[in-house]
DNA sequence: GTCTATACACTGATAGAC
DNA sequence: GTCTATCAGTGTATAGAC
């Protein structure tokens, strides 16, 4: 009733919402879209198996939800870094060392799983293919441009450069791949490493 | 009972058991393991439900089998190119190729979805993720000397080899995803941005 | 070898008590 | 807001007829 108590309400409400997100996360980039449960996510969040349905009507919108997340909070991590200052084939370097600093480990590279999830299982999920592939896009709107104009300083490698794009993500894909099996491999990738893909053979 | 037939049923047995793992390729490639339903593999199969399990007494059986099948294959295919005459450069250029040409398009591009499906999503399969892991291990058992080898001429880049050989088989892992999104990016992939990862910059 | 029918367990989602 | 109980639907696996 009082305004103190809507303001603690909110933020148990936003603490148990992040409780059981992160929980989903989890779950969903461990077993999958299909293997996972809702009585997994709520045991995995110590919530009761209820209370994630009052929070997420199904679990298409849990996974939608997570899967939205990845691709937003990717578009910005890509806009941060490029809109500094810097020449197109520093804003591409300085990306790589990003990935490899702190997007390819941790709970980060569970993102990038859950996108790879969503790929190669959401036949099933209304409209979730098609979503992604739209947002998806931004990446290449973002990136494509900038290889142009590192070919033109001869940085970049020569040949379309959508292939270069689309490798240089394929490979970002692969290594969360990699991150994920924790074989200790994945500490040894370097910056220098995933620029390579798009790095011209120097003469 | 007569010689002949026991022959033709041997033949019978074997095509329709092609025929049902090819169905489950397909099923499991784009649904995931927990995705994909023995009644949906039936009925990809043509075949009936009863059947299915007559053949295969799980439907993890099914998906071990195809998951040995993409790790034997991959590993002979790599025998095969590596084991003719050539550099170690060639050869590792000579693999890039084969990749792009053949592993990496139409149903070659299937086994390497499953092993992506099976590596992301088989926390429940006991034991398959150590199986995987160790027959993974050829692949760097065989390319890494390769690696260090071409690195000695000056070709490959230098970098710890198994980093190289671990970025390179993650790319390949990423593109068999652009490959199955089907946008056809995919064609534009060549061998040389393959190699890329690989490749040491010129002097 | 091939098919249909079914037992049994589990999952997603809802209802209603506190 | 949080929990337990419950229902309808689905999935794996088996049994048994032909």
């Amino acid at each position: 009733m009082s305004p103190r108590g809507t303001v603690q309400n909110a933020a148990m409400r936003n603490q148990t919402l992040a409780n059981i997100s992160s929980a989903a996360l989890r779950m969903f980039s461990e077993f999958g879209y299909h293997g996972t449960t809702m009585k997994l996510i709520a045991e995995s969040a110590g919530q009761s198996y209820g209370l994630v349905y009052h929070y997420f009507p199904s679990k298409e919108a849990v996974f939608r939800h997570l899967v939205d997340f990845a691709l937003e909070s990717t578009i910005a991590g890509m806009h941060a870094v490029l809109s500094a200052p810097g020449t197109a084939w520093e804003k591409l370097e300085r990306y790589s060392a990003m990935l490899v600093g702190s997007a390819l480990t941790g709970d980060s590279s569970r993102y990038f799983l859950i996108m790879t999830q969503a790929l190669t299982q959401a036949k099933g999920i209304e409209g979730l293919q098609r979503h992604i592939k739209a947002r998806a896009a931004v990446f290449y709107e973002l990136l494509v441009p900038l290889v142009i104009q590192a070919q033109k300083t001869g940085e970049a490698a020569q040949g379309d450069p959508e292939a270069l794009v689309a490798a240089y993500l394929s490979l970002v894909q692969g290594l969360a791949l990699l991150v994920y099996q924790g074989n200790g491999l994945e500490r040894k990738i370097t910056a220098e490493i995933m620029s390579s893909v798009l790095r011209a053979p120097r003469h």
